[in-house]
RNA sequence: GGGCGGUUAGCUCAGUUGGUAGAGCGACUCGUUUACACCGAGUAGGUCAUAGGUUCGAGUCCUAUACCGCCCACCA
């Protein structure tokens, strides 16, 4: 038989031709394929942020996802993978923000909320159309009929509903508390948001007053002026005769009332062992002032400036200029025992990069200490009915083997993170996001999926965190709330799970809560957490560096199919790796090799396909069922990395190097039994190397598959995985 | 301060339950043969970070140490 392969295989045009086919034939969506199938396999994709174009990180994460969802689909599962695109409330605002100050020199409050919600989404729909054509291009096999979007309007009806279940069950509440505000974005942030700088700081000795017994250390003196007790250990001998007494001070013109309390709290041998407690601007002092009941006095606002309250020396004064006045002050009035510099960290908001401060306010938080009624659970060890906490659950569905987090050693990250978690602060004085369902009317309050149909009623200012739709959206994109939705009950709780590991707090935790208190269950079985891409020499990806490599420049240059391999041979889940072009470039050489191990293939094949099998082809034939059923385990096992590996090594040094040099002289022989022999064995060789290679690179493996002389061939993408 | 990961060939990394060290890239030599130079055949190169321990046997298990990296954490 003849062939009309060209010497070398040209991605580029293959892949559009190909990705279109597909398309067409309906099979992304599980309601079109054929065959009865009761393996049911989905998996949401962790909707990227609408804010911009694909990056390497998606790249490797569509990568994964694909061969996953490829492989069950061969394997015969109704599998469906769904698309969609996070609205990243706080990153898009954040971003269109800047781009707003840039271009025009306004914020948001300048333009007032219409307006700059109406750029957002003008931003955002431009991106979602850029991010949909270039998930394609990888040849991602997702059904796009499903595709979700978080601020859509089925999703807004399942937040809107997902709130108004936990405020019925008491698990969101409104409260008076010290939160971690951003001066710079201008909101409150959850303490996920919050990230830790080292900085060089001044540990500042001294006392409020001449009249004052105790001496106090602090690095934020400006602060103290909003004090109202001192906090040392209980058995300090030092303090002890104080422990009880209130004192009236003036400190740095301002007249303030300490109250000297007893706390375990308290490090005795740090600074003085005597800690000035400032109840409103910080949220360890705001623990000790509840335990003690001391006031809270506001001195800092959401501008970083000192309040009236702060005193006349410094009210209205930024932050940095109160530190000096006091300091200057402390030090006239001789006060001031001590001056030493200290490595501190200080807080910087996550987005933004303004300068964390406490303040209080009144914000929304979701309880995860809160004891509530489980109706529904199928949980394993919480009972339907029992009860049961939000921390519980998160524990749980992990701790008792429901949900498999991989690799391993996050499943400790992950329970230590349960342990050390405090209410969840989810309101946000940002303006593009999901409006909070709550009214007021003077003093009444109205909570509800839909807005009250009398008049007067004004709906809460706030936006809710982003992570807040995010977390639903293994159900909110199957349907839920409807809970009779046949998507949600075939398809929920979903198979697998591919973040990358720095949003296992932020979103797979939250997805954990939130499946497990509204639906009672598990969102996903198995969490592969990918790890990150860094440049060549193992630098971050960064705009400063100008290193950023553009994912559908690598397709340009070397096809979708090598850049899949090279993000995903060698990358074990959880591990970090260096992205080398080299390895993109040998993997668009893999290619070529298997597009002419298929030309030879084709040039030597016979039709008859009934020819028997010479012992040493039964034997090639035997090694090859070996080899599939060791790359099965790999793949059930999401050891992706391993298989790839192996199934390059299998079909370049044992199919191309060994097998189709030795058939050369079988070929050859006089003998038309062996010729016949050979012919079949190679043609059942590259057939089953095709199959096992197509979840990794669909698109070379399909083309290739449609020229083989098969009957009842269908696309590859839907042939049985080999067994 | 607490926790985690890494340290294996020049480079990037595998190494599943402990049984004589592996791949890719790079280097070097040779080679156009029923596909492929985006190729083939071959060669060189490692006291598996260090020091102890367990074992008949350790890259693999245990204990320390060093260096690199990451995460968590408001010593006021």
């Amino acid at each position: 038989m003849s062939t009309e392969l060209p010497k070398n295989y040209g991605a580029k045009e293959v892949e559009d031709k190909i990705y279109k086919l597909w398309e067409e034939s309906g099979y992304f969506n599980p309601d079109n394929l054929p065959g009865k199938r009761t393996e049911v396999f989905t998996v949401a994709l962790p909707p990227p942020n609408a804010t911009g174009t694909l990056h390497l990180g998606h790249a490797l994460e569509y990568s994964l996802q694909d061969a996953v969802v490829r492989y069950h689909r061969m394997k015969g599962a109704l599998t469906l993978w769904i698309p969609g695109t996070d609205h990243a409330a706080i990153a898009t605002n954040t971003k269109v923000e800047k781009i707003l100050i840039k271009e025009e020199g306004k914020n948001r409050h300048d333009i007032g909320r219409e307006a700059f919600v109406k750029k957002v989404e003008d931003f955002v729909a431009a991106s979602r159309g850029t991010m949909q054509k270039q998930i394609r291009q990888m040849g991602a096999s997702l059904d796009w009929s499903r595709e979700a979007f978080t601020f859509d309007e089925e999703r807004n009806l399942a937040v809107r509903t997902a709130f108004k279940r936990m405020y019925d069950a008491g698990l969101i509440y409104r409260g008076y508390r010290v939160i971690n505000w951003d001066p710079k974005g201008q909101t409150s942030v959850s303490d996920d948001e919050v990230q830790h700088k080292p900085e060089k700081g001044i540990l500042y000795t001294f006392k409020y007053s001449k009249d004052f017994p105790i001496e106090i250390a602090s690095t934020r003196p400006e602060t103290k002026v909003g004090d109202t007790g001192v906090a040392v250990h209980p058995d300090d001998k030092r303090y002890k005769e104080y422990i009880g007494k209130e004192y009236e001070v003036e400190f740095a013109g301002k007249k303030i009332n300490i109250k000297i309390v007893a706390d375990e709290s308290i490090d005795p041998e740090f600074g003085t062992g005597a800690v000035g407690v400032t109840p409103a601007h910080s949220l360890i002092d705001a623990d000790i002032a509840q335990r003690h009941n001391l006031p809270m006095v506001q001195v800092i606002n959401e501008y970083a400036k000192m309040t009236e309250e702060a005193g006349s020396l410094v009210a209205g004064k930024k932050t940095k200029e109160a530190r000096e006045i006091i300091v200057t002050w402390l030090k006239e009035h001789d006060l001031l025992s001590k001056e030493e510099p200290i490595d501190l960290n200080i807080s910087v908001a996550e987005r933004s990069g303004g300068v964390i401060e406490p303040l209080p306010k009144l914000q929304w938080f979701v309880s995860v200490n809160k004891e509530f009624i489980i109706q529904k659970s199928n949980i394993k060890e919480i009972d339907s009915g029992s009860t049961t906490t939000l921390k519980e659950i998160m524990r749980k569905s992990v701790d008792a083997g429901q949900i498999d987090i991989m690799p391993d050693r996050f499943k400790k990250i992950y329970f230590h993170w349960i342990d050390n978690l405090r209410d969840w602060n989810i309101s946000r004085q940002l303006w593009y996001g999901h409006r909070i369902p709550v009214w007021y009317k003077g003093e009444e309050i109205y909570v509800d999926i839909n807005a009250p149909k009398e008049s007067g009623w004004e709906q809460d200012p706030d936006t809710l965190d982003t992570w807040f739709s995010s977390a639903l959206w293994t159900f909110s994109t199957l349907g839920w709330p409807n809970e009779k939705s046949p998507d949600l009950t075939t398809y929920h709780p979903t198979s697998f799970m591919n973040p990358g590991y720095e949003i296992l707090f932020f979103w797979v935790a939250r997805m954990i809560l939130m499946s497990g208190f509204l639906l009672g269950e598990v969102p996903f079985k198995t969490v592969y957490l990918h790890g990150m891409l860094r440049d060549a020499k193992g630098q971050k990806f960064s705009k400063s560096l100008d290193n950023g490599i553009d994912p559908i420049e690598m397709i340009r240059q070397y096809g979708a199919d090598a850049l899949r391999m090279s993000v995903v041979v060698g990358i074990g889940p959880g591990n970090d790796a260096n992205f080398d072009q080299n390895k993109v470039k040998g993997y668009k050489h893999f290619g070529n090799k298997l597009w002419n191990i298929a030309r030879f293939v084709l040039m030597n094949t016979t039709e008859d396909q009934e020819a028997p099998l010479s012992a040493e082809d039964q034997q090639i034939i035997k090694e090859l069922k070996d080899f599939t059923a060791d790359i099965t385990k790999d793949m059930d096992q999401y050891h992706l990395y391993l298989a790839a590996e192996k199934i390059y090594h299998y079909i370049w040094h044992t199919f191309a190097d060994k097998i189709i040099e030795e058939s050369k002289s079988k070929l050859a022989s006089d003998d038309p039994k062996t010729k016949a022999s050979a012919g079949r064995m190679l043609l059942e060789v590259l057939t089953t190397s095709l199959k096992v290679l197509h979840p990794f690179m669909p698109f070379i493996t399909e083309e290739i598959y449609s020229k083989l002389p098969l009957p009842d061939k269908k696309l590859l993408m839907i042939e049985q995985w080999p067994e």
